[in-house]
RNA sequence: UCCCCGAUAGCUCAAUGGUAGAGCGAGCGGCUGUUAACCGCUAGGUUCCAGGUUCGAGCCCUGGUCGGGGAGCCA
C-alpha cells in the first residue's frame, strides 16, 4: 500500500486505509491495554494519533519501548476518535520501527521545552520540534508567494551571480573567494602584496553582498525583474537581526520612480502576509498561540491599513517633539538609530512606515538625487519588532549626476563601466529594493531572533552543521 | 567591534566561602481512551577551561572560551 502523509491522513475519511511514516513526538500507555503514540511526519503542523493495541504481536518487544524520535510505519484504519482533542486516529495493524533512539536519556530534542538558545546547539535536530517544523514550511510558503506575486504581476526571477569581482557595491565587508595558497600566496614583483592575478578570476573575488547592480542590467531590458538568492556580509556584527549568510529579495523596477517602488513593497508584503495566513493556518495559529499572542490579527491589521509613507524630514520633526529622551540625539543629516525608528514603527504610528528622502550624506552613491539637491529617493520599510525589514530606492539614471556622486564619494569610476554604460545606453529612471528574507520570517512568525529564522545560521563564529 | 549579563545532572534552574539540590526529561512500577496525562520509586555531577587567594572555592580574584541582551554596520 502506498504510504499517506498525516496531512492527508487527517482530512481523510472514516473508513480509509493508511500506512503512515514519520517520527514519534509521544507515547502514552494505558492499562485498557493500548498506547497512544503522536506521529509526525512534517507534513503539517498537527501530529496523527496512533492507537496501538496491547495484541500487536510486537506490543511488548517495539510499541511499549518507543520514545521520542523514534521513527516507525504504521499501517492501519483511519477511524473516528473516541478521545476528545482529534477528529480521526489510527488504528495500528502494524507498527514497524525503522529507527530506534539509541540513548533515549540523552536524546537532545527530548520531549520537554527546551531554550531557543540550546536547540541553536542542535540545528540538525531542531526542526523536528514544533517552532522550527513551522519555522520551515513558513520560509517555504513565503518564498513561493514571493515567487507567485511577482510573476503574476510580470516579473521574471533573474539569478544573478554569488561570486562577483566587483568589491565596490559598497555594502559592507566581503567574503573573499580564492583558490590560492592562504599559507604561501605568490606574491607580485615588488614584493609588496599578493598576485592576485595568478588567482582563479584573475583579479580579486567575493561573494555577494547584493544582486543590485547586476539586476539593474536585466532590469534595463525585461522592465520587472527580481532576485531571490543568498547574499554574505562578512561584518563582525553580532545581534539578533544580522546574519552573515541570508536571502533577499531585490526587485527592480524600469520607468519607475521611489513611489512606484514603495507601493510595490506595500503590494508585495500584503500578497504573501494574506497567502501565508491563508496556506499555513495551523503553522501561524502555533505561533500567535506559542510564540506572539496577537501575532495574526497584528498581521491581518498590516494586510487592511495603507502603509504610512514619511518623508525622513518630517520623522526628524517628529522625534524631536516627541519629549522621549533618546540616547542618541535626533538632528537632520544623521542616520535614524534603532531607538528611532523603534519609536516611529512601535511607539508612534503602531503600523509599518516608510521612511523616503533621506540626506545624500548618509546612503549609497547610486540612489537618485532629489530636486533639493539635499536628500536621496531612498526609501525603508520599518516594522514593529523587526526594524528594518526593507531598504531601496530610486536609482540615479542621469550619467553626469551618477558621476559627480562617484566623485564625491571618492569611487573610482573605471570600477563602474558597465553600471556606467547603462546611463549612456537608453537610460530610463527605475528603482528597487531589498527585502531581507529572515527578517521578513521573524516579523510573520513572531521569532526574536533571526537565527532561529534559518535552519542553518551562519554568523560570527557560527558555521557548524 | 563596544557595553551589560550568564555558564552547576540530558534540558531549565537552586545552593551565607564549609556534606551539590529541585523541576522537566529518562528508566522501572502503579493508575487511566490517553492527549503538556497523573502518582510513586530509581539512576544521573571533572560545578565551561587555565591559573590564583584560602585550612577549605560552585561561590572570591586574573585571563581565556562559549552563550544571551543591547549598540554600531545593515536586509
Amino acid at each position: 500500500m502506498a504510504s499517506m502523509r498525516v496531512k492527508d491522513a487527517l482530512a481523510a475519511d472514516v473508513g480509509s486505509r493508511a500506512t503512515l511514516r514519520g517520527w514519534v513526538r509521544t507515547r502514552r500507555d494505558s492499562k485498557a491495554g493500548l498506547s497512544f503514540i503522536q506521529l509526525h511526519d512534517g507534513s503539517c503542523f498537527e501530529p496523527i494519533q496512533v492507537v496501538a493495541k496491547a495484541d500487536l504481536p510486537n506490543y511488548e518487544r517495539d510499541v511499549l519501548h518507543l520514545t521520542t524520535g523514534c521513527a516507525i510505519e504504521v499501517e492501519g484504519e483511519l477511524v473516528e476518535s473516541q478521545g476528545k482533542g482529534q477528529r480521526v486516529e489510527v488504528a495500528a495493524e502494524a507498527v514497524r520501527v525503522v529507527g530506534w533512539v539509541e540513548d533515549p536519556d540523552t536524546y537532545p530534542a527530548s520531549a520537554k521545552r527546551h531554550t531557543f538558545e540550546y536547540l541553536r546547539e542542535v540545528a540538525h535536530l531542531r526542526p523536528r520540534t514544533n517552532t522550527f517544523g513551522a519555522m520551515a514550511r513558513v520560509r517555504h510558503r513565503l518564498a513561493f508567494a514571493i515567487h507567485d506575486y511577482f510573476d503574476r504581476n510580470g516579473f521574471f526571477w533573474v539569478h544573478t551571480p554569488i561570486i562577483t569581482t566587483s568589491d565596490a557595491e559598497g555594502a559592507g565587508h566581503l567574503f573573499r573567494v580564492s583558490t590560492l595558497d592562504a599559507m604561501n600566496p605568490p606574491m607580485t614583483d615588488d614584493k609588496r602584496g599578493v598576485d592576485w592575478k595568478q588567482d582563479f578570476f584573475g583579479k580579486q573575488a567575493f561573494l555577494t553582498v547584493s544582486g543590485q547592480l547586476n539586476v539593474e542590467t536585466y532590469c534595463c531590458a525585461l522592465g520587472r525583474v527580481y532576485t531571490f538568492g543568498p547574499t554574505f556580509r562578512a561584518e563582525n556584527s553580532n545581534t539578533s537581526r544580522h546574519l552573515a549568510e541570508f536571502w533577499m529579495i531585490e526587485p527592480e523596477i524600469a520607468f519607475a520612480d521611489l513611489r512606484d517602488d514603495a507601493a510595490l513593497a506595500e503590494g508585495l508584503l500584503k500578497h504573501v502576509l494574506d497567502d501565508l495566513l491563508t496556506h499555513r493556518a495551523d503553522d501561524m495559529a502555533f505561533f500567535d498561540e506559542r510564540i506572539e499572542k496577537g501575532l495574526i490579527d497584528r498581521l491581518k491589521h498590516v494586510i487592511a491599513s495603507p502603509f504610512r509613507m514619511l518623508p525622513y524630514t518630517e520623522a526628524v520633526e517628529i522625534l524631536q517633539k516627541s519629549g522621549k529622551a533618546f540616547e542618541f540625539p535626533v538632528q537632520w543629516g544623521g542616520d535614524l538609530q534603532s531607538e528611532h525608528e523603534r519609536y516611529l514603527t512601535e511607539e508612534h504610528f503602531k503600523q509599518p512606515v516608510v521612511v523616503v528622502d533621506y540626506p545624500k550624506g548618509i546612503k549609497a552613491f547610486y540612489m537618485r538625487l532629489n530636486d533639493d539637491g539635499k536628500t536621496v529617493a531612498a526609501m525603508d520599510v520599518l516594522v514593529p519588532g523587526v526594524g528594518e525589514l526593507i531598504g531601496g530606492s530610486q536609482r540615479e539614471e542621469r550619467l553626469e549626476v551618477l558621476d559627480g556622486r562617484l566623485e564625491e564619494m571618492a569611487l573610482p569610476k573605471d570600477d563602474y563601466g558597465w553600471y556606467r554604460d547603462l546611463r549612456r545606453y537608453g537610460t530610463v529612471p527605475h528603482a528597487g529594493f531589498g527585502l531581507g528574507f529572515e527578517r521578513l520570517v521573524m516579523y510573520c512568525t513572531g521569532l526574536t531572533n533571526i537565527r532561529d529564522a534559518i535552519p542553518f545560521p551562519r554568523a560570527p563564529g557560527q558555521a557548524g552543521f
